[in-house]
RNA sequence: GCGCCCGUAGCUCAGUGGAUAGAGCGUCGGCCUCCGGAGCCGAAGGUCAUAGGUUCGAAUCCUAUCGGGCGCGCCA
């Protein structure tokens, strides 16, 4: 149960009671209204603003309307005080039978707390990583990743139908460069010195297992022919290589797509000509001269008549070319072809993960989105920033094996991919993110994952010591759930089952907001306040968790305890990081 | 020049239009013979870049300015 918006239903529920009675006029518009955990908790439980946003609609005094709701929410299930506070707030101090009674929610769900139901099965497409098939993946496309990864997890939990979706940029001139890497690599395998790799072609030695490969197969078959002869074969092979290379990264950090589609297919379907000759019929395509850019000008620049989507009657800031000078597609156009399809497959919601030097990218998409798909489906595009890798606060500098840049295998294969994964999710995708290699296998609070680990950690060492002190009592969540929780009275229980019963709520308000990091803060302060309750039990032995001569109390906090180490462990279900048992 | 993102404590950063803006690190002071040590409690530290505006209420929304990052036809 996401508890705020059980109350925002009872809240709004009396507010139409109010309504009926003639008290408050018929036609008030509710949107407004919340129900919040009030910034500072003496303040109580829930917090509503619904007296101070419905008072100039319904032309009364803020108190008047509070009291009117007041008398209402006192009669609420759970509700055992309101009171109305500064400006026209409503507070609602709950039972602590309503908290017991989250916590059996919790020791029933299992993993599965948090689930919510507000995607209503809706399909949304999340489409990430997209890396070009020319390379391993850096750490810069591993936090795309991540983030994708988990967003999508995210969104599943709350509910949508989500696939998640790599688009393999198989059509370009990346590729055919890739192809020329690939045959410099092959020449080499068969015995020609081939010296350094000349400027353009792409020098990573991740090539040279490629070119080995295609000597092996073919021989010499392509030795000394003319390029029209070998290209095409060779990008084939180069592409399948690196989407093979890519694929294994990925799952170096747990990452596995549902759907890979290729640009080139898309074109060679003839995908891209159909949907511009559409968005043709209904005007938005023109021949046009546009002005040249403002300042950095390429030195090539001329003024040429291009074909042109009219962006900029989407809100976009100039129109964009889709052929290029040679009569090939631009990216832009076979982009749109592919975001028409991901519509027609039945995706009305999409989110693209971008990189953050795709930022000038985004308006274009979205015109050509609403263009081709009427309006009807929406388009979210989340940029990450840059990954800084260093050590110990030195700046990591590039690895030779790939080229120029830190393969995010290498980062996976020295940390761990559970560590990758939520240091990843550390920040918010729109600012930039430090890894410190050596930092994320420090054992202390300023290392997040060993804390959130360590919470669950602490939680079945508890356990395992409940196991010894009551042998023979059952212990699983099962058993835990008909423990006496109304033994869990003291404040700083409340305030931790509290705290647990918060996850519905951080799942839905993340999911929503497209923000998955949201859930990366709320564990640590979870685990935060997990460890200051244990070491509260050192100086005030009665605060304990196990207590040796009363067990019906120890079998109360063991529920509670449990209650949070499984939150943890739904949280790190969410960012696909196994739970730590224990810390050794 | 234009567009997008960012500007919050000494540093790194949270903060879904709500009440007295939070955390970690660092600094200072205390505690640490514990269910599992790798920590806990407290203090100091803020014109939320600046100036206007909208609102009952703004770090949050709008406008302008300043500062930083990214991008700016035929790359993807």
């Amino acid at each position: 149960m996401n508890v705020f918006s059980h109350f925002r239903d009872e809240i709004v529920a009396s507010l139409r009671e109010i309504a009926s009675a003639g008290d408050l006029p018929a036609d008030l518009d509710f949107r407004a209204v919340t129900a919040e955990p009030p910034r500072d908790p003496s303040h109580g439980d829930v917090a509503t603003n619904a007296a101070m946003v419905l008072a100039r609609p319904a032309s009364m005094k803020p108190r008047d309307i509070a009291a009117l709701l007041a008398v209402r929410l006192e009669r609420v299930d759970g509700v055992a005080s309101v009171e109305i506070a500064g400006p026209g707030f409503i507070n609602l101090r709950l039972v602590s039978g309503f908290w017991h009674d989250r916590l059996r929610e919790v020791l029933r769900a299992g993993v599965a707390y948090g689930d919510s139901e507000i995607g209503a099965g809706r399909p949304v497409n999340v489409e990430y990583v997209s890396a070009n098939p020319t390379g391993p993946l850096h750490v810069g496309h591993g936090r795309g990743a991540v983030f994708g990864d988990v967003l999508a997890s995210l969104l599943s939990k709350a509910g949508f139908a989500v696939t998640r979706e790599y688009y393999v940029n198989d059509a370009g001139a990346q590729v055919d460069v890739l192809a020329r890497s690939a045959h410099l690599r092959y020449r080499e395998a068969l015995g020609e010195s081939v010296g350094d790799v000349p400027e353009g072609l792409y020098p990573g030695e991740y090539l040279k297992e490629v070119g080995a490969a295609l000597a092996r197969k073919h021989g010499d078959a392509w030795l000394d022919k003319p390029e029209s002869e070998w290209l095409e074969p060779v990008r084939e092979a180069a592409i399948a290589a690196m989407m093979a290379l890519i694929r294994e990264d990925l799952e170096a950090v747990g990452i596995r797509h549902d759907v890979f589609t290729s640009e080139r297919a898309l074109v060679e379907a003839g995908r891209v000509g159909e949907v511009l000759d559409d968005l043709e019929k209904r005007g938005f395509i023109y021949t046009g001269v546009l002005e040249p850019p403002k300042g950095k000008l390429p030195e090539d620049w001329e003024p040429r008549p291009q074909t042109l989507f009219r962006s900029t009657a989407f809100g976009d800031d100039v129109d964009r070319p889709l052929r290029k000078s040679d009569g090939e597609w631009t990216y832009f156009a076979t982009d749109i072809a592919y975001h028409l399809d991901k519509y027609r497959r039945g995706f009305a919601n999409m989110i693209d993960v971008w990189g953050a030097d795709h930022g000038g990218y985004v308006k274009r998409m979205k015109a050509a989105v609403e263009a081709v798909t009427g309006g009807e489906a929406d388009l979210d595009v989340k940029l990450c920033q840059l990954v800084k890798v260093l050590r110990s606060g030195e700046l990591v500098r590039m690895s030779k094996r790939a080229g120029d840049f830190v393969t995010l295998r290498e980062v996976v294969d020295e940390v761990g991919k559970g560590v990758v994964r939520f240091i990843m999710l550390t920040r918010k995708n729109d600012a930039p993110l430090d890894f410190d290699l050596a930092k994320v296998l420090e054992q202390s609070r300023d290392n997040p994952v060993f804390y959130v680990q360590y919470a669950h950690a602490r939680v079945c060492s508890v356990l395992r010591n409940a196991a010894e002190m009551f042998p023979g009592e059952d212990l699983s969540d099962s058993a835990l759930v008909n423990a006496d929780l109304s033994l869990l009275a003291a404040p700083e229980e409340i305030d931790l089952i509290r705290m647990a019963a918060t996850w519905p709520r951080i799942v839905e308000g993340a999911a929503e907001a497209h923000e998955p990091h949201r859930l990366a803060f709320y564990l640590y302060d979870l685990a935060s306040q997990l460890h200051a309750l244990w070491t509260k039990g050192r100086d005030q032995p009665e605060l304990r968790f196990l207590i040796e001569d009363d067990r019906p109390l120890s079998l109360a906090r063991l529920a509670m305890v449990r209650g949070v180490g499984i939150v943890v462990a739904s949280g790190l279900g969410v960012f696909g990081i196994e739970p730590a048992e224990e810390m050794r």
